[in-house]
DNA sequence: AATTCATATGAAATAGAAATCATATGGGAT
DNA sequence: ATCCCATATGATTTCTATTTCATATGAATT
C-alpha cells in the first residue's frame, strides 16, 4: 500500500472548507465567486482550497469568459461520500466528536 | 451533509502513522508492542494514534492478559481503501505529490 | 491602452495536529 | 505487597496546514 498517496488523498478531504466546497458542488458546477457566496467564505480562501482539490483531481475546471467553473469528479467523490455516510450513521455518536 | 463528521472521518485517515497501523492490521489483529515493532514506531506514538482510530471506530480492542489486541473494522476500512486505490491509480501521478 | 471584474498566488501570521518525553495505570507473576 | 511487563495518558514542544492580506494575472469591455 502506497501510504503517502493514501494520506494525501484523505488529507485533501479532511478540511471543513474543502468539504463545504465539495458539498456545494454536488448540486452542479459553479464559479468561484458563486461558491464563495453560497458557502460564505472569502474568495482567496476558496481559491487556495480549490487548488488543493484540483491537484488531487477531485474537481475539474473549465474557463467561461473570465469566470472559472469548477465541477466535481463524481467518479471518486460520490462513492466515497456514500461509504463515509454509512460509517458515520452506523458508528458515530457524540463520542466520535469529543476531541 | 454533516461536514464536521465527514472531516473528522477523513482527518483520522490522513496521517502516515495511522495509515501504517491500518496497513499493518489488514493482515490480522495485533498487540500494541507487536505493531510498534512491525512499523518501527515508538510505543506512545502508536498508542496515541490507536486511540484516535478507536474513537472513530476504525478499529476495535480486546484485552488478552496484559496485552491489548487491536483489530480493523473491516466493514469500513476495506471498501474505503479500495475506492482510494482506484482513484490513485486513475488520477495520481507525480503532479499529485508536489506540495 | 486603460479600467473593471473574476480569480490566482505568495508571504506572513495563526491555528491545529502530531510527536515526544516523562510518568501513570493496570494486569499478572513472584 | 512488590516487581515487571504492556499499554495509556498528560503536558510540552515541534511541525505542518490553514487563513489572511496584499497584490498579481488575465480576460473582457470601453
Amino acid at each position: 500500500m502506497n501510504c503517502p498517496s493514501y494520506t494525501r488523498f484523505f488529507e485533501t478531504f479532511s478540511n471543513k472548507t474543502r468539504m463545504k466546497i465539495i458539498a456545494e458542488l454536488i448540486s452542479g458546477a459553479k464559479s468561484v465567486n458563486y461558491i464563495c457566496k453560497r458557502i460564505n467564505e472569502e474568495q482567496s480562501k476558496v481559491s487556495h482550497n480549490l487548488k488543493k482539490l484540483s491537484e488531487c483531481n477531485f474537481i475539474n475546471v473549465k474557463a467561461e469568459g473570465k469566470k472559472r467553473i469548477y465541477s466535481l469528479n463524481k467518479d471518486t467523490i460520490k462513492p466515497i461520500l456514500k461509504l463515509v455516510e454509512k460509517h458515520v450513521k452506523t458508528y458515530c455518536n457524540e463520542e466520535c466528536h469529543k476531541k
